[in-house]
DNA sequence: TTAGTTTATTAGTTTATTATAATATCCTGA
DNA sequence: TCAGGATATTATAATAAACTAATAAACTAA
């Protein structure tokens, strides 16, 4: 497996806002206007987020009326995330 | 947990170069020397590299004579790789 | 002490990332 | 069709990260 890949995942995730959006629809899906309230961003840069991780097929979207929905694609990265977390115990 | 310091464990991972160091580090310590062959970057970089990954808690290092030998500090940093390249299958 | 080897640091340049504001697009209901 | 709400895109400015070359520091052996 290469690095480049690997480190090009865990680009995508290394952002405050972008593992705050994950731990957001980790309990469910949202909208962006309700993402917007919950991790606390402008508009257009949450947007911007929310594309480089559905790019990376961490998210995915389907639209429901006006609103655009998020969720988690897979759910495996869920697991990167936890042991990030585990490595500061 | 706040995803600032997630966030932050990310980013210093998030780089072929250092990446690969970890992979490297994982089968056993290495001076710095060697590192250079195995990673193929300049030695300035790679001396930088060691730095952030040593910053963040993820390595760390013995002076042996002339030599600075590098190791994985905790190895439960393994487990994030791990789970990354599960993310591809 | 001096020369040589290994590693670290610094300064400068280039490139990438992030955030903002403005604008465009997509959809719904009147 | 048009107005309005939700989301996406674009351009741009600010900041951060990465790489290189040069130099400094740490150590060893002669």
């Amino acid at each position: 497996m290469q690095e480049g890949q690997i480190a090009d995942v865990l680009k995508a995730l290394a952002h405050p806002s972008r593992i705050k959006i994950i731990q957001v629809l980790e309990k469910g899906e949202r909208c962006v206007k309700d993402l917007e309230k919950l991790v606390m961003i402008k508009q257009s840069n949450l947007s911007q987020h929310l594309r480089i991780l559905k790019d990376k097929g961490i998210l995915e979207c389907e639209r429901d009326g006006m609103e655009m929905c998020y969720r988690i694609k897979d759910r495996k990265i869920l697991d990167v995330i936890k042991c990030t977390e585990k490595f500061f115990t």
